[in-house]
DNA sequence: ACAAAAGTGTTGAGAGTACACCCATGC
DNA sequence: GCATGGGTGTACTCTCAACACTTTTGT
């Protein structure tokens, strides 16, 4: 590695900056939503974009990922995953900013928290319907929610979009939402059984019609389904 | 996103460096090997790390990673990949560093040009027993293994590694090697056979005893397969 | 009683996995 | 002719996907 060889990029001038942006998503209204602030300085000013800010000099990646979720949204210990990293020159088109995306999941009761401590410039947007965004980050949503699909294909993370206690029913349209498309009741009924990550709570939501049975994700439930393999 | 909230994080000093860094794999000695580059600088010095190096202010990150891959391994037009970014404060012992990892794979014939450029202090090592490296590099490194495995089994990249032309054992072999395990003859050429990215070159491979067919990689034979889902 | 959501099994098709022998060539 | 790697098929199991009716409650 190079970074030593400070013949052809000296470590002390012409150094980007570094931001981390997020993608936090959330069901509500039952879709996907995306939560954007609007900006107030120039470049795009007034127009919507993905929270983040500059990673401080002491502060890791996820350290400066979990602070801006903080200091945006309200909201702490939740789901984050480093996404990707955008570095072309020009997409800002102030400096060179090299940005590392990543996306995060809130539940859907920390949406009260989050109105609380409301600035006014800050919403929830629909993630598959969102406004015109600053900067390159059409494609960073845009890679998030590809990513964020793939992972709740294989994975048991719709529980970080969830309250604590949910119906199936629930939990299956949390998919559906994500996915953006339908699923047979019975066959997912009995996929959720064999991954066993849920338990019972014996509470049930009563509401409407006939009371709905609440589950639970068993604590460390992680279940990660192996991809299937091209070749055996 | 707050990239011109300068409050907090002036974007005119206090920047962090930014580095590629390249895990470069071929299939070598029927084994995966990683190339890796002994330091001539401090810190570390003497050392064995990932070839990388910094990136200038007008080039991308992918054509800083082609730069390096070129600079280091004489190798052009290879399959490269963005593995993620790496940013702990304290990685590098000088100074602030974050470098944005990627994963590059070489086929087994350009080990002869590499050897032609060849800079004494470049060379090949098993990619699952390296020596000591520099930095993270180790923890890089096993990243990038992880994420190899993961894509040779759900794609059809294994061509990355090989020359143009190669039997079916020739192809067992290599995803044999990266996924460290052995596999059913007559399973894998049922399963290539089904992925139909394969075609037959006429000609043989004519050796020491009954000479083997030679395949080619159907151009555009991407071959991606669906993850088997957790939840239908 | 009726509207609405909860809950529950079966079947056919395709993919995965384990397993053993003959074939063509070089020496 | 024999050693060596090339090449081929079958049976069982498991997962996937499609599909409709009964049960329980609130009003």
């Amino acid at each position: 590695m190079a970074e030593s060889e400070s013949a052809y990029a000296p470590a002390h001038y012409d150094r980007p900056s570094v931001t981390v942006d997020l993608a936090i998503f959330t069901v509500l209204h039952k879709a996907l939503h995306v939560l954007l602030v609007k900006r107030r300085a120039a470049p795009f000013a007034g127009m919507w974009a993905l929270p983040g800010g500059f990673v401080h000099m002491d502060e890791s990646l996820e350290d400066a990922a979990r602070r801006e979720l903080r200091e945006e949204s309200g909201v702490e210990d939740v789901y984050l995953e480093q996404l990707y990293t955008f570095g072309d020159p020009g997409r800002d088109p102030r400096t060179r900013v090299i940005t590392v995306a990543h996306f995060a999941l809130v539940r859907a009761e920390h949406q009260r928290l989050r109105a609380a401590t409301d600035a006014a410039a800050v919403n929830w947007f629909p993630a598959y319907d969102p406004p015109a965004l600053a900067f390159d980050h059409r494609q960073i949503l845009d890679y998030a929610i590809t990513r964020l699909r793939y992972k709740l294909e294989y994975t048991a993370l719709a529980f970080e979009l969830l309250p604590e206690e949910f119906t199936l029913t629930e939990l299956q349209e949390t998919y559906e939402h994500v996915l953006n498309e339908q699923l047979d009741k019975r066959n997912f009924r009995r996929k959720v059984q064999q991954a066993s990550v849920l338990e019972e709570t014996g509470r049930r939501r009563v509401g409407e019609h006939r009371p709905a049975r609440l589950f639970r994700f068993r604590e460390g439930a992680v279940a990660e389904v192996k991809a299937r393999r091209l070749f055996p």
